[in-house]
DNA sequence: TTGTACGCGTTATCAT
DNA sequence: ATGATAACGCGTACAA
């Protein structure tokens, strides 16, 4: 065995370094808690805590440090729904970025929707021990967790935040640009009768159906009546609006997805509906998530740039909160999706 | 405006009620701290400090409660892989349970294998604010890691833990009954020439992987040369271990997976390949992740109880760790997997 | 029934 | 260069 008298042992303290290695609780602190050049210290007595410290098997308590005023190390996020596989890989960025810098992610869950109106902040999360609170998503659907943010001191960034009002910093995507990637590809092929499907988070994603709206107008100088389907932000969503979309006397040659989830649903429809894909139909979705490589057909879709984004939010969130408050507090970073042609989309059926 | 002259400042203390109420600190925390029938309080005061708690809008202070000894009410959650649909659906699922119980979860990254080996809790994790640890996967990866959980006094639980040895209550599910459970409809369906493609995170899935060589072994005396294939748990890996067995003089008519994600892969590689699936080939996974109902064609899979597992998983772990160690140490729960048919098994193409 | 006093493990501010 | 000592917010013996 490797492990002898430390075996299940709690943690020692400052005190019992200071103890074993003859010194003061304080200057056991200053050699370890890492404020290397706050106070000149004995090489010696530095060296000789260290190594009492190693041998004890010390660690800081984070507990302690917070209760002082100390960082926790811990990063808030907040997201309302988890089996979203855009937003399961945009956690798990989240958390190997956060780890990156040395903290812990602690997840909280806003749940969808239940009667129950007002969510406090505390109810999803015990925001207190967290450094900083990043918001995935639109979280418009609840008033008292943003309430609560703004009336509490830590920082906040809100992360795809949809049709929010700008109260926190924020990053995003040019999800207007992405559409009109997507569109533009279609257009080029020879699509006319192209039709979108919007993933309905409430509001989250208006902004993409309001880019494919203008485009349509823009282009062909109408949006064909019916056109622009709504349906929930899951799979059976997207099956269930292309078939209202096919059941039409005019559908489409072409529909665009304002989420790769949704436009995975829609391949699915497609094909129980006997509906080839790309021949019959074409479709292009939104986010490139991690099937959207692999499904069948190979999904043509726009990829969001997550890691870019959750890199810069937690690099804002992480940062020391010693600025003014009118500095950055309006700060909108936007990123440029890019279209990723797959096996989805081809030139219209000649008629 | 509804906040007035709580806005942006810091959260009020126990002092801060207590000066305000006109009573002792620690009244407050008898009041507050949730110990009802602790001590008996005058009606009156208890009445006049929960409201000027409300009023100040007091919240307490989790880093105060944890230093004292108390709960942080955190759960650590471990996982080596959250991109895996699997893992994902998971920590969700566990998120949910527990902020159920009053808990939120921690998340710790155990990153895929670094060059460098020993990966210490505290790099992945600063346990020492949990009061439990729930490990996702096989965690054999990362000794040092268990040695450290060994070593420490919270709770651990093991979800799914593979091939490890069982140190920790486990929670996990019955994989050789599910592997059967999909062998035996293949049988059923007159297949004879059924191939394995094994998801290799390192030794995690070696169970099924042996569930299959046993069933073929009693079923046909025999396992087709070469019929046992191993690849990456990705969508990546399943193609590849798809075309490869394709590619054989005597490819299989069917495919048991031991994961959903790599049986997506598969698809995708049929689908490419020109195989059509359920015609020329069949297709078992193993899970049911999300988007299992909504391929191309919909899979047919074992069924795993997420919501069962976790949540059995999470009682254990914020249950009042009072007991003995000789008690539960040694737990091992076990749930039933179900089988889903859908439309990617059919009968083997007559010849 | 309520108030006083102490300690949890740290960091920061004093003195030495 | 180092050692006392005072907080941080809370729970809890103990005293009143």
């Amino acid at each position: 065995m490797t492990d002898d008298q430390s075996a299940k042992r709690p943690v020692p303290t400052m005190r019992d370094i200071a103890r074993a290695a003859a010194v003061s609780q304080s200057t056991v602190s200053r050699v370890l808690s890492g404020a290397p050049t706050a106070v000149p210290i004995a090489p010696e007595t530095r060296e000789r805590v260290l190594r009492t410290a190693r041998e004890l098997g010390y660690r800081p308590n984070p507990l302690a440090r917070g209760l002082r005023g100390a960082s926790t190390n811990l990063i808030g996020a907040v997201v309302r729904d988890f089996s979203d596989p855009f937003f399961a890989g945009a956690i798990e960025a989240l958390v190997v970025e956060s780890m990156s810098h040395g903290y812990n992610v602690v997840l909280g869950h806003a749940p969808p929707r239940t009667g129950a109106e007002a969510i406090p902040l505390t109810t999803v999360l015990e925001t207190r021990h967290t450094d900083a609170v990043v918001l995935l998503g639109d979280m418009q659907e609840y008033p008292e967790l943003l309430a609560d943010l703004r009336a509490s001191l830590v920082p906040v960034v809100a992360l795809w935040p949809g049709t929010s009002p700008r109260e926190f910093p924020t990053v995003d995507a040019d999800d207007r640009a992405g559409i009109r990637a997507g569109l533009n590809h279609l257009v080029a092929l020879g699509h006319e009768r192209i039709a979108f499907v919007n993933a309905e988070l409430p509001n989250e994603y208006r902004v993409r159906e309001q880019a494919y709206l203008e485009f349509m107008r823009e282009r062909f100088g109408a949006v064909p009546e019916g056109y622009a389907e709504r349906c929930p932000s899951n799979l059976a969503g997207g099956d269930a609006a292309l078939r209202r979309l096919m059941d039409r006397p005019d559908p489409p040659t072409a529909v665009a997805v304002s989420t790769d989830v949704v436009a995975v649903g829609v391949l699915h429809a497609a094909h129980s509906l006997g509906v080839t894909v790309p021949g019959r139909l074409s479709v292009v979705g939104f986010d490139d998530i991690l099937i959207s490589a692999h499904t069948v057909p190979a999904l043509t879709t726009v990829r969001m740039p997550i890691a870019e984004i959750v890199a810069h939010a937690v690099e804002f969130a992480v940062r020391p909160a010693r600025r003014e408050p009118s500095e950055a507090d309006l700060s909108i970073e936007v990123f440029e999706p890019e279209l990723v042609v797959r096996d989805s989309t081809a030139p219209p059926p000649v008629i």
